[in-house]
DNA sequence: CGGAATCCGAGGTGATACTG
DNA sequence: CAGTATCACCTCGGATTCCG
């Protein structure tokens, strides 16, 4: 990507977006998006499709009601997620991945699955490292 | 990935993520690694290769000497970064990639190509939706 | 220069209670 | 059921200072 100094863009969009970069909009929504709770979230619906708040209460482990709200109002502001209401009784409420959503949940889902297979070797790393650092 | 030995498992109910699952060893591994700083740092040691640690705390816009370290120490204790220190005067400590912060990083990187992309929808997204919810 | 140590405020967590 | 509200924590992150 922008590896090599651009000369500077002439006030064109072609400007490098870097999320590297505090002031470029892209690194704000990145570290809203960047978030333990979402991420997961993201996952369990791509995995398992659209699911009621409490499913994915259960889905997503050890998420509280108050960061699993507040991080679906998150993936919802910004186009992600789709929160629909059904007026019954009790009252249903569904998440679904929208397409933007769908997106980005492409491209977490493989570092789960690379987390799940890494974690030995992180695990062993993780004993050598605190075997050669005994004080700290 | 299902690392540990499975209790009575409870018939079919085989996750095929497990991060999802908060018992799993690998949650606790991805909740270390999915941060905003550790990932931020991995975009730019696989962008611009080994850095100082003052050039990371200047590619990495924003981040704070201890967060940085206290990232770079979690990266370097799960074996994805190697730390070399230089004795000389002044000292100079040097970060890379191991091969498992390449791949880790590998797998980030179209992330933050994907946010610099999609950063003016999801700010629409935004607009549409503080409009919609005026209240909050 | 590259941290470690310290302090401190913001924000996440859990429990509980209440609403529509 | 799906939240919101409140409170008591307690961890996290930023700023500052000090050290080899």
């Amino acid at each position: 990507m922008t590896t090599q100094e651009q000369p500077p863009a002439p006030a064109e969009e072609a400007r490098e977006l870097d999320v590297l970069a505090q002031c470029c909009p892209s690194r704000a929504v990145f570290a809203e998006l960047v978030d333990k709770w979402s991420m997961l979230i993201l996952m369990s619906l791509a995995e398992f499709g659209q699911q009621r708040f409490s499913e994915l209460q259960r889905g997503v482990d050890g998420v509280s009601r108050k960061m699993l709200t507040q991080s679906l109002r998150t993936l919802e502001r910004n186009g992600l997620v789709k929160r629909t209401v059904h007026p019954e009784t009790p009252p249903r409420v569904v998440y679904d991945l929208l397409p933007l959503g769908r997106e980005l949940a492409a491209l977490v889902a493989p570092i789960g699955r690379w987390t799940e297979e890494r974690t030995p070797l992180m695990l062993a790393a993780r004993t050598e490292f605190d075997e050669a650092h005994p004080a700290g």
